[in-house]
DNA sequence: ACATTACTGTGTCCGGCAGACACAGTTACT
DNA sequence: AGTAACTGTGTCTGCCGGACACAGTAATGT
């Protein structure tokens, strides 16, 4: 499995040459999944779209598991090239990449959660994220769980204003708008404050990420500047 | 589907009693859930430990995500009562009770993902972590937004250090750890930062919660003391 | 040159899943 | 008594992931 996600080539020998490679299986996968949703991607659809079988498939991969663990990874891509700047700057820009990483392929907040291995491309982002924490004063322990926090912000935005393809209920934005529009018409008296916060939160949309993003890095600035000073 | 997760009953006529009710297939959805993951739930599976046929399900749910998403409503429950606190204090137990229902029900954490219709209970939540935030002087869109992101890192903190029952890939912590340690210890040059990071963070487990709620509640309290100041 | 060995792709089969649909039995209203 | 509305059941379809045996192919050893 390690050695699926970080490329190492089992040195062939006898036998046919395969007909296609693991990555051409990833890249497939990865445009079904953009096209149609995490859960169009079947090991039958896969194969369809190369000039093998389903069962060949598993000559690459030994399960459907370690297929989306690859092309997450694949997906996923490295961190951008950023230029050097202060700590807080290069976490945000950090944090709008990664953000940006998750709109163009949202079944990546289906297929990255959980205990997994890590790839090297979802390593990268991390490395990244705590090398713009690096003399701070911050200890490592404490540097991970910040980007985790960051990250953690980022995921939960992304979730909520993309539209995935496939998979989801079907609902629209407005829908669910709508539908608790309704509920707290009806039931207004159960839900006072939140009733009134809908009220006076008209046109405000789509801040969530900046909104949250400034609270997480104003706290850790307190926090940084307390360590150093 | 808005009736179903508000129990509005469809006032029965004629025809036969039913044999089971919806919330009886709830709770054994969840008994389920909880012994063996979200995965073990299958239609099959829920009606095997009722009176009656997979079919009959059928009966008194549309489908399978209909199902999925009472089961899911009941099982969050409520927000257990508290005193009145002042409002830093009301959010942290607020996402410590958060918490602690995730890691009761962690398919949860699967289960209440992406746009979906909100049950009575989950608005219960809602509603009890905006009205911390009354009278701060935050508009209505900064209090949904500031209890998104706690909820957001509550979510994902109890994601990576809760054990799944079913689903995963049945790694374990130290699996992931070991993982972790072998690559980097192969491919130091290529993550430094994230390599000291790792050496200095020894002891410092499972403070992800603590560390990440103290720096977003520091970070409102920022706003909101410039607000009403 | 030839047999051996290791590898690839394929077809068939299994169990499990969600759900459509027709049908029989049951209850209440007319 | 008859009818209409409702409940539970059995059967069927089309998916899915995956086990396994088998045939073909290419490099190796003799």
């Amino acid at each position: 499995m390690t050695e699926l996600l970080w490329g190492k080539e089992p040195a062939r020998t006898r036998g046919p040459k395969p007909a296609i490679t693991l990555t051409a299986i990833a890249e497939v996968a990865i445009a079904i999944a953009d096209a149609e949703g995490l859960d169009a991607v079947s090991m039958q659809r896969v194969a369809g779209e190369l000039p093998v079988t389903k069962m060949a498939l598993y000559r690459y991969v030994p399960g459907k598991t370690e297929l989306v663990a690859v092309m997450s990874d694949l997906a996923m891509g490295g961190p951008p090239d950023r230029p050097d700047l202060p700590w807080r700057e290069a976490l945000h820009t950090w944090a709008i990449d990664l953000y940006d990483g998750f709109t163009r392929h949202p079944w990546l907040l289906q297929s990255t959660i959980g205990r997994r291995l890590l790839g090297p491309n979802e390593l990268a982002w991390i490395e990244r994220g705590v090398a713009a924490l690096t003399g701070t004063g911050l200890s490592g322990g404490e540097q991970l769980d910040s980007i985790l926090v960051i990250t953690s912000h980022v995921r939960n935005i992304a979730q909520q204003s993309t539209t995935f393809p496939g998979h989801t209920t079907g609902l629209t934005e407005e829908d669910m708008q709508q539908s608790l529009a309704e509920i707290l018409a009806t039931e207004a008296d159960r839900f006072p404050h939140l009733t009134t916060a809908m009220r006076t939160s008209a046109g405000s949309e789509n801040q969530g990420l900046e909104f949250g993003l400034a609270r997480i890095l104003d706290g850790l600035e307190l926090l940084i500047s307390g360590r150093t000073g």
